[in-house]
RNA sequence: GCAGGGUUAGUGAAGCGGUCAAACACGGCAGACUGUAAAUCUGCUGGCAUAUGCCUUCGUAGGUUCGAAUCCUACACCCUGCA
């Protein structure tokens, strides 16, 4: 029944920063923030690692000032081990504003004009400059329309191409580092929909030197049985010695079937967005929109089975429906906590 | 008292003879969201059936017209000038 005592990583995943208890939940810091949480209330889920996003930070405010105030954890006030990704998921999200070369991906951004050039290099020094605990290499990901355009085999080999540059970088960068100071490393395995693509990357990817490995490319669109076709098909291939981090998965569903088919680690946007706009998880994976009108007058918390500190602190449905109502961001901190709680529960009940 | 302007669905506000159950915004209701261009987006929002349909609405009451939210008359209320 538990795939996951069979498949799973098996240590605990040890970061410069700390070790981290797997299965594990992650929730996504983009800009360096998880969105409208201070880095105790993140800390109160009982969450192990926290993301970052390389993209957004050299961006903004740029990793020399990240690094000239002290490094991600500093700049940030987070201790929990950062992982940072790569940006190479902005390949697939801001396809339309860049532009893709064997050397590199060119964004241009729309709203401030900036152009700006990542690669594998770029990404992994971005990344070092900021300071992240475990870091991603720079992958091609492709949309599920591209996919069908046959662009999944290009960017499936220029992900490995990519992979060995980045690891390049990665160990010139990290040549004189001690080992107790040296960043992970995670490759990612491409090979969109396609089984027999997804297994040359996978062991591509596992043939290599890398700390960790990152399924990529799922969650892009594709169907609940099509990404779960994927993830079971992977599952008897992972190298056990290492940790196998999902990108991108989110849903309580997902992360059930993901950790089932050894996958130690995940992150996604969904709790965070999703107590943004409104909706909780609740026990038996049900969605709850707290701003339905027959939360009005209810005096319950949002899952009475719940130890987040949102539902222990007492919060009723009918006064977060109220601040939903009237537009007050404390409603989408409150339910962030429970959300991201709720995931990081499922992830506890896999571990031995 | 005289002259002019106004009164439109929950609110604000378009429309000024037919294609008007009536733009748009807000509010309301429901839903979506998976390595965050997302505190965003989508649908519905007079009533009843809900697929095309029917019924009652545009201050009130009459009238003109094949046809009125749109034109005319009276009344009610509000605003602005002059008394």
């Amino acid at each position: 029944m538990n795939y996951f005592s069979k498949t799973g990583y098996k240590g605990n995943l040890t970061t410069r920063a700390g070790a981290v208890n797997t299965p594990t939940f992650m929730p996504d810091g983009t800009r360096g923030a998880v969105k409208s949480l201070t880095p105790e209330m993140v800390a109160s889920t009982g969450v192990g690692v926290v993301l970052a996003n390389t993209y957004h930070l050299h961006l903004q405010p740029g990793e020399d000032i990240v690094a000239e105030l002290g490094g991600l954890h500093a700049f940030t006030k987070q201790a929990l081990p950062l992982l940072t990704d790569s940006g190479g998921f902005q390949v697939f999200s801001l396809s339309k504003i860049n532009k893709i070369s064997e050397d590199g991906v060119t964004f241009k951004d729309p709203k401030t004009g900036d152009t700006i050039f990542l690669s594998p290099e770029k990404s992994i020094q971005i990344q070092i400059t900021l300071g992240a605990d475990m870091i991603v290499a720079f992958d091609d990901v492709v949309s599920l329309e591209d996919a069908e355009r046959g662009r999944t085999t290009e960017a499936f080999e220029r992900t490995h191409r990519w992979l060995e540059r980045s690891l390049a970088e990665f160990q010139r960068l990290t040549r004189d580092m001690k080992a107790g100071e040296r960043p992970l490393l995670f490759g990612v395995v491409q090979g969109g929909l396609d089984k027999n693509l997804r297994k040359q990357s996978l062991e591509i990817v596992q043939s290599l030197p890398v700390d960790g490995i990152a399924i990529g490319g799922l969650s892009v669109g594709e169907s609940r049985e099509e990404m779960h076709g994927m993830l079971e098909y992977l599952a008897p291939l992972y190298d056990t010695q290492r940790p196998h981090f999902l990108l991108g998965v989110g849903d309580p569903a997902d992360i059930r079937f993901a950790v089932e088919h050894g996958i130690d680690m995940l992150d996604c946007v969904l709790p965070t967005r999703n107590a943004r706009h409104g909706t909780a998880w609740v026990t038996g994976d049900k969605k709850m929109h707290l701003t339905n009108e027959k939360y009005k007058a209810d005096s319950s918390v949002i899952d009475p089975d719940c130890d987040c500190t949102t539902c222990r602190t007492g919060y009723s449905r009918g006064f977060l429906r109220h601040q939903f109502k009237v537009s007050e961001p404390l409603a989408g901190t409150l339910v962030s906590i429970h959300n991201i709680r709720y995931l990081q529960r499922i992830c506890e009940s896999y571990r031995k």
